[in-house]
RNA sequence: GCCCUCGUAGCUCAGCUGGAUAGAGCAAGAGCCUUCUAAUCUCUAGGUCGCAGGUUCGAGUCCUGCCGGGGGCACCA
């Protein structure tokens, strides 16, 4: 029996899954392409199997032949005919035909895919779990909002996509470290401090300072904690309202992420950098490997040559560090502390970093491809269809807070989540306030619920739906046989292959979409009647009623292992 | 001027790293409620994939050039 299929009991059904199929095309394209002669290294790594939109071409479907047939100096037709004679003689495939130009069209055995639905319940919460990104040790940087106030509605949206982000990496394998870096060193946390003060005795905020409600608060809270602050000489004072001021903003804004379901492992100060010595080591250390150079009395980074406009000044002509002489060494730390990949989530403004963090990794040594920068549009405040400019004193910032009081962690989260980052969002808050039972979120999160309460009528009934994940291989998947089911275990099937495509393109977005289709699958074969799992009246249970209760139990495990990668509850009910 | 990014249905957006007849939700219209939870489902309508070239068996997807929206181009941090 070949080890993509295994004979479970069940009379003339094999079973196969996506995975399997992609295996078998690839082994039998090897044997295809062997008796004529030709080097298999023309093969993809990982033969892709897609889902047809038309149930016309079958089950499954590849393209091989179309990619490899140049290479490989064959007509494609001739070349899927040859693969098809092949793969048509395994066990589990019912028949593989030749379509267009050379599409290769796959028919499975009746109930064949019911391997998936086995897989699911045996893997459980790992399910979809992979090792794409095995041994990867990766820092991902996301957030790192400046510590001089609380996190507005673009740094939400990294919070969200980083942290969803973070658990898709994961799940393939990588060891994932999530970091935030702290800007407390430089003239704005001057301006904040003395902001600060500047609150504490009543005055209005300096010219180029920050003002808002959480100035005062803090103000206050500095105050309470050190009564005598004020009356201190002044650079006792300004020392007192830094150090108290910046943890608790510090806190914070820990705390706003903490309760947006975001956690990090390390929150790193940029000052330590500064105060350790590390910032002039870093720098000494590039000054003496030629990779800084001296101009016009100032130290250059060639961030240049990686596709920057210019070079950029890393020590001033006066002697002091330009910020950037910060993220040098902060880099070197990274590296340094055993990361061999440095993930940066960053604003589209900030997208000028890409060269001189390329740079740096160069500089120090390391493969430019060791710094991955991630660069996400902006999110935008909208009103009535207008864009709203967010303003301290028009009273128009959104803060995270505000968006998770308004409609809630898990909607936010998923709302932020759903889009490509490189398009950039509208926030309609009102919108999404009046409409927030609008948001797909809610599409996913009821399949799921849905599936719960049926299960609890199926525990009334005295049926153990629990039970089925044990013993999965009694079940007759080759009962389920209406097309509503055969589109839920196709969906099902996808899930890892859909995983493993978002950790390597880091896109979680990619999750919440296939959630939505795989929610649809669910609804659908839920409104069918013909496709009632449980029994009815004085009718008793039967095989097909086991065999639909583990395919629910399979969706509901999957709706929830993908969930769970964006940091969204699955309920129990809604 | 240069760099990044987007442009797909009335609106908001997907589009599986080039595939078969371009999809979903919302909005509009019409249906299915003695419900395994109707926050569901079914059907209808809606498209010059910004424009023009190119690459090839095949382009919404890749390349070039234009047009339009957003962002960025400090010895600030």
């Amino acid at each position: 029996m070949p080890p993509w299929a295994s004979d479970l009991g069940t009379p003339r059904i094999r079973r196969v899954t996506p995975a399997a199929l992609a295996d078998l095309v690839r082994s039998s394209a090897v044997q295809v392409l062997d008796a004529r002669g030709v080097d298999a290294a023309v093969l993809p790594e990982q033969v892709t199997i897609e889902r047809p939109r038309n149930p016309d071409h079958g089950d499954y479907a590849t393209n091989l032949a179309l990619q490899v047939a140049k290479k490989a100096g064959l007509k494609p037709r001739e070349f899927a005919e040859a693969l098809a004679g092949v793969v048509s003689a395994a066990d589990g495939v019912d028949a593989a035909e030749v379509a267009g130009p050379g599409f290769l069209n796959f028919r499975l055995a009746a109930g064949a895919q019911g391997e998936v639905v086995r897989q699911v319940l045996t893997a459980g919460d790992g399910y979809g779990r992979g090792d794409a990104l095995a041994g990867r040790v990766i820092n991902l940087e996301f957030v790192s909002a400046n510590p001089t106030g609380p996190i507005h509605l673009g740094g939400t949206r990294w919070a969200a996509v980083g942290d969803a982000l973070g658990r898709v990496l994961s799940a393939q394998g990588a060891e994932v470290t999530r970091e935030y870096y702290f800007n407390d060193a430089g003239a704005q946390i001057d301006r904040f401090v003395r902001s600060l003060i500047a609150a504490a005795k009543g005055e209005p905020a300096p010219e180029d300072g920050y003002s808002g409600g959480y100035i005062t608060d803090i103000a206050a809270e500095v105050l309470k904690a050190e009564p005598s602050a004020l009356s201190l000489p002044e650079d006792q004072r300004h020392e007192a309202f830094r150090r108290i001021g910046i943890e608790l903003m510090f806190s914070e804004i820990k705390q706003s992420l903490h309760d947006f379901g975001t956690d990090f492992d390390v929150y790193f100060h940029e000052n330590s950098l500064h105060e350790s010595g590390a910032v002039d080591a870093a720098v000494q250390q590039l000054k003496d490997s030629g990779n800084l150079y001296f101009d016009e009395g100032a130290w250059w980074l060639r961030s240049s040559e990686y596709g920057d406009d210019k070079d950029r000044v890393v020590i001033k002509t006066d002697g002091n560090p330009a910020y950037i002489a910060g993220d040098l060494a902060y880099f070197k730390d990274k590296r340094n502390r055993g990361f061999d990949l440095c993930i940066y989530m960053l604003g589209a403004d900030h997208h000028g970093y890409i060269a001189r963090l390329k740079a740096a990794a160069a500089d120090f040594g390391d493969d430019p491809d060791s710094v991955e920068v991630l660069i996400g549009q902006m999110v935008n405040l909208v009103s009535d269809g207008k864009p709203v400019r967010m303003s301290k004193r028009a009273g128009t910032v959104i803060t995270m807070e505000d968006l998770v009081e308004a409609v809630g962690v898990d909607p936010a989260r998923y709302e932020l989540i759903r889009y490509s980052v490189d398009s950039s969002l509208d926030v309609d808050l009102d919108l999404l306030r009046k409409h927030s039972n609008d948001n797909p979120v809610y599409y996913v999160q009821y399949a799921h619920a849905r599936l719960r309460s049926m299960q609890r009528s199926a525990g009334d009934l005295g049926l153990k739906p629990e039970a089925i994940a044990t013993d999965a291989d009694s079940v007759q998947f080759g009962l389920l046989t209406l097309s509503v089911e055969g589109d839920l275990m196709r969906t099902i099937g996808e899930y890892p292959a859909m995983v493993r495509r978002a950790a390597e393109m880091r896109e979680p977005h990619r999750v919440a979409r296939y959630l939505e289709e795989l929610a649809g699958a669910l609804h659908k074969f839920y409104a069918v009647r013909e496709a009632r799992v449980l029994p009815q009246g004085d009718e008793e249970a039967t095989p097909l009623t086991y065999a639909r209760l583990a395919l629910c139990e399979a969706a509901r495990q999957v709706l929830a292992n993908g969930l769970s990668l964006l940091g969204v509850s699955a309920p129990e009910r809604m």
